[in-house]
Formats: structure tokens, C-alpha cells, sequence
DNA sequence: GCAAGGTC
């Protein structure tokens, strides 16, 4: 037997830090194998992965999706390869010679699979090496040395519900995204996917669009009465009773409001009938799961995808626990005493923390999910400080550890006050509510605790009538979905995982699936949600995870096979195949029609064909004529983001105008013609001469057949372009092609101030409405400024910098991310405030 | 190039 050294593989490099730290009693030395970090100390190892270093997939020869039907990938054999080659062949070098080894992977399914495929690799270059597995939710002191004191062993039944799963989401997804694609003859970059977790969460989409489309609004009417108590003003209601008793606010029928609001308007007194009293009580809400966390944080305006980013970049830092949980409730092991310690004497926090330790008892509130996989989202012992996070961290950070605070305050208790009136024989209400005990909104302000007020009246008294109003209202439709509202319901369905939902949403939006947000369906979702439900009703229900989870239970408890559960789902595949394969070519067209309904901006001014958005050979987008190449009518759209057809359309050119998709940097472009139009009609407006070939411009390389250093007499001009993009650049374009950019909104203004070194004026850009100008100034500095700030955010870009600390970077001379990979660790830290080596290092780790 | 699930 070998007495190499003892080997400990967990999911992830972090987790195997912070073991390492733990088992070695904060001895242990990072070194890199592989280019992989490997914990070391005493006669042990311990290496993180980077979740699956395996993936499944069909063997090579089914590569080509023009050679293979998509119905022969349901008996193809599925293979298992390394997908991070670098991590497994570290693991391979330390497993040959270890004496031992301890899978640490997290203690749920998907942990149970990584755990043993990091066996099946060990066992691959070692075959008699012992392999114990250990399981702990929450990476403390006391629960990891309890569990690698009492080892236990891989459980291959759970891994292979896992591998169950795998094998039946890569046949039915890419069988069936083959066969759509192939069918509207959609190949390369624009494929149309289907699968077990998008399709039911497109459906969802889709089902709630034909909701929004089949609604009828109906017109009601509202009264409402302000009512006088000695001089305290307070609006009520009017109601009645429907037929089913029940209290009712709207009236339905047009001539019966306007009768209502005559004997409302007439009446100056209204008299007290009853007023009821009550307290309620408003416990503190839960933990943080992953899915709550993105609702919170949505709330406060940051997308799914956005908040699951920051969160992951405050956890990779250490300031927050893992933030893909599902668990509610908190460990034993987390004391929320320390913890709230731990910030007493905090600039932001301090008081608050202090406030919430002079509590008789601290009990933290708990949710209805217990589960193993880590803890519940919360703060860390280790705080930064607002300067070492950008804005936004700093205030996705803040909402982590105010709902910390919140669950471990008091409830709050709201006093309700309803009062019912009657005027000339109307009944008229008003419910009050004051906040009489603040509890944990004093810490946590995310709820709405707004208050309504109505006075103390009593049983019988006379109130004026001060003011009456009628309003006329229409019903409304359902609305969208928005993205935590998504999330949460998929929760609830049972579909993708706290790790995933939020990237299932975006591979939505990635596929032509859905645009704006709230997200709202494309026709080309349409289309394949009707397909889905013509033939393949499995793969847009979330029955098929129903099912699924079913069958992976069943294997976990050893009553079925792997075998048995892909056996039978490739029957049900080939089942839908039959029904598809006879209707391939009107799915195909439908699918085709919908993708062309997504593109088509409006009609040809040429020749009446369809105008469409196509994508040049650059990857550059344009909008051009169908009939291409009979027709050649073209029209340009603006360089950045992809575009989006809106609803609305230019009433000059009939043509619907379009948006343009760059993250936080979209804007609507409009009517392209119009556009194009104003381009051709504004002149260049000349303001110096070019810095490249205008005159006292030496030209850096002699010109074949000009004279060396010989200026070209080019002048720097302020151009619209046909585009939309505005910029200055030089006359003799496309002869020389100096340019800099200018903003795409409000009046550019040229002002007498002038640039003393490139003899500019200065440039000054005007808003319409309140909005202050933006002096702008000479166009070459501002793009020089421009430029450095994009260094300073492509060094945001990597982990652990954030807005402060990429602006010491640069102070200290690291201009951009290359400069701070060659950086000297002990330098840098050197004349970097409040930064040591090892985070400099940190950073170049990142930066890879 | 397909899915969904890890993680970055």
C-alpha cells in the first residue's frame, strides 16, 4: 500500500480553502499543480474541482446534425469525458500515489455525482486506494471535523439518479432541438432548443401571453368620498353587497354608478356605523434561499442574473456565505450572537447590530426549507469596508446582511382601524394603519411599512362630506412575469435548480425566446410552444421533472435501475418521434413564418417586399430587403447591441421601430428610414483639422507613392451618420478613418472655449427637459478619459476588485488588467493601501 | 453547435 499522501477532493476551490484551513488549523500551504490550487499540510492534500469535471455527451460521429437523423441520438450511446482537463489530470497526478482519499463534495445530489465522478478518475490510475465520502452542509469548524471523523461511503445508487438524469435531458434536448432546427432549416448559431426545464418555463411565458392576448377588459366605476372628523381628513370608499354577500368596491353597470354618485355627491353628512380595531402581527421574514434572494434584490431593481453575479463575486471575496441554497434555515452551528458582534461598532451597521444584541432573546425566524446543501444566504464574519465594493455590491451586500439582521429581529405590529360609514344610504369604508411597534422594519426598510391614516372616530358620530369622486377603470389583463416572479414559480413547479433558473431565463433571451423585461414571448416562442404541445406535450410540462424526479427516487432507493428508467423514457421519445416525423415539414413552416414575423421591420419602399433584419458577414446587423438579390434596398442600424422590433411603428414610413439590446446600454433606435433621412440631410460641420493627415500632421508611415511626412490637408468634422451614431472624424474618410466617438443622446454643441494641445473646441452636449448639460470638452481628451475608464472597468471585471480599488490600481500605476498580471505581488502591495500580497496574487488568479 | 447541472 502506497503511504503517499491523504487526498481530499471537495466541489470547489473554495470549499477546499476553507477545509484545508479547518483540518490543518490554519496551516496548510496553496500550491498549484496543474495550474490547479491544491491545499497542502502535514501528509494531506486537498483539491477543489470546479463542479462537473465530466461531461456526457454523444460520441464524435454523431457530430454533424446533417448526417444523423435526430431520432437515431435515442439509442446513441452517451459518453462521459473530462471537460476541465487541467482540474483531472491534477487529480489523476495526486490520486496515483495517495494513501487515501476523502470525496468532500457538497451533500446533495448533483454533490453525490461530482463525488463520484472524481472516483470514477481516481480509480482510473489507482485501484486499491480506500475512498471514504463525507457529508456536511455548512463548511464549520465542528461539523467538518465531525464528518471526516466519521467518514462514511459514496452512495452510487444517489449518483446514479443523477446520471439518470443526465442521460435522459442530453437525449430529449438534443434530439429534439436537432429535429426543430433541422425542420425550419435553422442551423449554426440561431438553432431552436428545446429541453426539460426551458420548455415548461416558456410555456409558462407563452401561456400567460395568450392570457394578456384573450382579455377583454371590462369598464367599472369606482366612488370615493372624503370624509371630515373636527379637521382630520381621510378618504373612504364606496361599497356595496353582491349577490354572493360579499363585499364589493366596483360597480359594473355605468347608469348605476352615476345614480350612486348623485345621492354620494348630495350628501354633506356621513355617520359612523362601526369601527373595528385590530392588532396584527408581522413576523420577521425568513432566511435568505437563493430564489428569495433574487426576489429581494429584484425589488431593489437588479435582475436575477445581475444579483446571483454580485452575490457570487461578495462570496468569492469571503464577505457572504454560498449563495446557490435552498435551505431556510439556519445551521445550528451559526451563532447569531457572534455574528450580530461582529458588526457592532460598524459605521453603517454598528448601531443597528448594537440595537439588536440589547434584545432579551435573539431567535432567529426559520422557513419551510431544511435542506443539506449549504447554509441559508448570509453575512460572513468578515466585513468590508464601502470601499473595497463597488455601488452595487455594496448594496447587494447591505440587503444580505440587513435580512441577516431581520431574522434575528422582533416581529413588528401594525394596529388596523376599519371604519364604515353611511351616507344618504351609502356605505362607505376606510381601513387605517399605523405601525405601533416598528420590530425588524427598523433594520430592514426593503417591505413597504407605509402607513394609513384614519382618525379615532367612534360608533355613531357625524362626519362631513368635504370632497366626492367618481373613477372611471377598466379591468386588467394578467400581468408578465417578471424574472424573480418567474424564478419563484419555477420553484414552485418543481423545474431547474437554485443554481440554474436564473440562466435558464437568459438562455431564453439568448435564444430569440423572449425580449424586454418583464419578458414577453417572441412569435418563434409561440410557434415552438405549439409544436411542443401537438407533439411532444412532455418536453413544455413540467409533469416531465414530475416524473422524472419520481423515477430518481426510485433508483436512490435501489427499487430501479438506471437501465430500466433510460429504457423507458427512450420508449416515450420514440413515441413523440413517430407523431414529429410525419408533421416535420408543416412544423418547419410554421417555425420558419414565426422567425420571419420576429424579423420583418415593415415594407420595402423599393420594391414592396418584406424589409428584414438580417446579420452581415462581420456579425454586424442591417436591415435589408427579402427579395435580396433582385432587390438591393438596405439600410443601416447602429453598431452595438442586437436588434429588437418593437410594437409601434413610424407613421411617415409604416415602418416599426427598433430597439437596440446591449444590457444596461439599450436604446431605442426608432424608425431606421428616418434616421438614414436625417443623416442625409445634415451636413458635416467642420471644427479642426485632423490629428492623422491634416495639415502639420507628419503621417507616422511613409505612404506608397505620397511624399513621407506629407500631410493630406483632412479636417476633423462633426458627422451623423446613416446609422444614427454620431462622431467626429476626418473629411477625407474612407481615405483616412480618424475617428472619436460622441454620445448617442441630446444636441451636440460646439462652444467658443477651445483645447490649448489639440486646438479643438470644446464640445458640450444638451438634454431636453431639466436635465443638466455635459461639457463634454475636447473630443480627443474625452476619449483618451474614456479609454482609461475602460481599463479601470476591465479590471473591475475581475474578481475581488471593485470600483475603489480598480481607482487605487490605476493611481498606482496599473492602468489596465495585463499591467496588473505582470505586477509584482510584494510591490504592488507595497503602494496599494490596506492590500497584501496574497490578495494581489488572488487577483492575477482571477484574472486568468 | 443540441440539455441541464455543477462552477467561474
Amino acid at each position: 500500500m502506497s503511504n503517499g499522501p491523504e487526498l481530499i477532493i471537495t466541489e470547489k476551490d473554495n470549499a477546499a480553502r476553507r477545509i484545508a484551513d479547518i483540518l490543518s488549523g490554519e496551516s496548510a500551504e496553496a500550491e498549484r499543480v496543474n495550474g490547479v490550487n491544491v491545499y497542502k499540510w502535514g501528509g494531506k492534500r486537498c483539491i477543489g474541482l470546479s463542479g462537473h469535471v465530466v461531461g456526457v455527451d454523444f460520441p464524435p460521429e454523431y457530430n454533424d446534425w446533417r448526417d444523423v437523423e435526430p431520432v437515431e441520438l435515442i439509442d446513441a450511446p452517451v459518453d462521459k469525458h473530462p471537460t476541465q482537463e487541467n482540474i483531472v489530470a491534477a487529480m489523476r497526478r495526486l490520486a496515483r500515489r495517495a494513501r487515501r482519499v476523502v470525496i468532500a463534495t457538497d451533500y446533495d445530489r448533483e454533490g453525490e455525482l461530482i463525488g463520484k465522478e472524481a472516483y470514477e478518475i481516481v480509480r482510473d490510475v489507482n485501484e486499491d486506494v480506500p475512498v471514504d465520502r463525507v457529508r456536511f452542509s455548512s463548511i464549520t469548524d465542528r461539523e467538518v471535523t465531525e464528518a471526516f471523523e466519521n467518514p462514511d461511503e459514496l452512495d452510487f445508487d444517489l449518483a446514479a439518479a443523477g446520471e439518470a438524469r443526465q442521460i435522459i435531458d442530453l437525449v430529449w434536448g438534443a434530439a429534439l432541438t436537432r429535429f426543430l432546427s433541422l425542420s425550419a432549416r435553422q442551423l449554426g448559431d440561431d438553432f431552436i432548443s428545446v429541453g426539460r426545464v426551458q420548455g415548461p418555463t416558456l410555456k409558462l411565458i407563452v401561456d400567460r401571453e395568450r392570457e394578456i392576448d384573450a382579455f377583454d377588459p371590462e369598464d367599472y366605476w369606482e366612488l370615493f368620498a372624503d370624509l371630515e372628523q373636527g379637521r382630520e381628513g381621510f378618504e373612504s370608499q364606496y361599497f356595496y353587497l353582491d349577490e354572493d354577500g360579499n363585499e364589493a368596491e366596483r360597480v359594473w353597470d355605468g347608469d348605476d354608478a352615476e345614480t350612486a354618485y348623485e345621492t354620494l355627491e348630495n350628501a354633506s353628512s356621513a355617520t359612523v356605523e362601526s369601527v373595528r380595531r385590530r392588532t396584527r402581527t408581522d413576523d420577521p421574514p425568513a432566511p435568505f434561499n437563493t430564489t428569495q434572494f433574487i426576489r429581494a434584490a429584484g425589488s431593489i431593481g437588479y435582475s436575477a442574473q445581475r444579483a446571483m453575479s454580485i452575490a457570487e463575486d461578495l462570496y468569492t471575496a469571503g464577505y457572504m456565505t454560498y449563495p446557490r441554497t435552498d435551505n431556510t434555515v439556519y445551521p445550528e452551528d451559526l451563532d447569531p450572537e457572534e455574528l450580530l458582534s461582529e458588526f457592532s461598532g460598524h459605521r453603517t451597521f454598528g448601531d443597528d447590530a448594537e440595537s439588536l444584541l440589547d434584545q432579551d432573546e435573539i431567535e432567529p425566524t426559520a422557513g419551510d426549507n431544511e435542506t443539506t446543501d449549504h447554509p441559508p444566504i448570509h453575512p460572513t464574519g468578515e466585513l468590508p469596508s464601502p470601499s473595497d465594493l463597488s455601488e452595487d455590491e455594496w448594496e447587494v451586500y447591505e440587503l444580505v446582511v440587513r435580512r441577516f439582521f431581520a431574522t434575528v429581529a422582533e416581529s413588528a405590529e401594525w394596529e388596523h382601524l376599519r371604519v364604515v360609514a353611511d351616507a344618504a344610504g351609502l356605505s362607505l369604508k376606510a381601513n387605517g394603519k399605523r405601525l405601533v411597534t416598528e420590530g425588524y422594519h427598523a433594520v430592514y426598510p426593503y417591505f413597504n411599512s407605509s402607513e394609513s391614516f384614519v382618525p379615532d372616530v367612534e360608533e355613531g358620530e357625524e362626519l362631513s362630506v368635504t370632497d366626492t369622486r367618481i373613477e372611471a377603470k377598466q379591468t386588467q389583463p394578467p400581468r408578465r412575469y417578471g424574472q424573480s416572479r418567474l424564478i419563484e414559480t419555477m420553484e414552485k413547479m418543481g423545474i431547474g435548480t437554485k443554481a440554474t433558473r436564473h440562466d435558464v431565463i437568459q438562455k431564453l433571451y439568448d435564444r430569440g425566446y423572449i425580449e424586454s423585461d418583464p419578458p414577453k414571448p417572441t412569435r418563434l416562442a409561440r410557434s415552438v410552444v405549439e409544436a411542443g404541445e401537438e407533439f411532444a406535450e412532455l418536453i413544455v410540462s413540467e409533469e416531465m421533472t414530475a416524473q422524472l424526479e419520481q423515477d430518481m427516487q426510485a433508483i436512490t432507493r435501489g427499487e430501479a435501475t438506471l437501465e430500466e428508467v433510460t429504457d423507458e423514457s427512450r420508449d416515450i421519445l420514440e413515441d413523440v418521434f413517430e407523431g414529429l416525423m410525419s408533421s416535420g415539414e408543416e412544423v418547419g413552416k410554421h417555425l420558419q413564418e414565426s422567425l420571419k414575423a420576429d424579423k420583418t421591420v415593415g415594407t420595402c419602399p423599393e420594391c414592396g417586399g418584406d424589409l428584414v433584419i438580417r446579420k452581415s458577414r462581420h456579425g454586424s446587423y442591417f436591415i435589408g430587403c427579402d427579395s435580396y438579390p433582385d432587390c438591393t434596398y438596405t439600410l443601416p442600424l447602429p453598431s452595438t447591441g442586437k436588434p429588437l422590433i418593437m410594437e409601434d411603428s413610424c407613421d411617415e414610413h409604416e415602418l416599426h421601430h427598433v430597439k437596440m439590446l446591449a444590457g444596461r446600454k439599450t436604446f431605442v433606435h426608432g424608425c431606421p428610414l428616418c434616421k438614414a433621412e436625417e443623416a442625409d440631410e445634415q451636413e458635416d460641420l467642420v471644427i479642426g483639422t485632423c490629428p492623422e493627415c491634416g495639415e502639420g500632421a507628419a503621417s507616422e508611415t511613409p505612404q506608397e507613392g505620397g511624399d513621407e511626412g506629407t500631410a493630406e490637408g483632412g479636417e476633423l468634422a462633426i458627422k451623423r451618420l446613416r446609422s444614427g451614431s454620431r462622431l467626429v472624424g476626418c473629411t477625407r474618410y474612407p481615405d483616412c478613418d480618424y475617428s472619436l466617438p460622441l454620445p448617442r443622446r441630446g444636441d451636440v454643441e460646439v462652444t467658443d472655449d477651445s483645447c490649448e494641445e489639440h486646438d479643438l473646441p470644446k464640445i458640450r452636449i444638451t438634454y431636453d427637459g431639466d436635465s443638466e448639460p455635459w461639457d463634454l470638452g475636447c473630443p480627443i481628451c474625452n476619449y483618451r478619459e474614456y479609454q482609461a475608464e475602460q481599463n479601470g472597468s476591465e479590471l473591475e471585471a475581475v474578481k475581488g476588485i471593485g470600483e475603489k480599488t480598480a481607482q487605487k490600481l490605476q493611481d498606482a500605476g496599473i492602468g489596465d488588467v495585463s499591467a496588473l498580471k505582470e505586477a509584482e505581488p510584494d510591490a504592488l502591495a507595497d503602494v496599494v493601501d490596506g492590500i497584501g500580497p496574497d490578495t494581489v496574487r488572488k487577483w492575477q488568479t482571477n484574472a486568468d
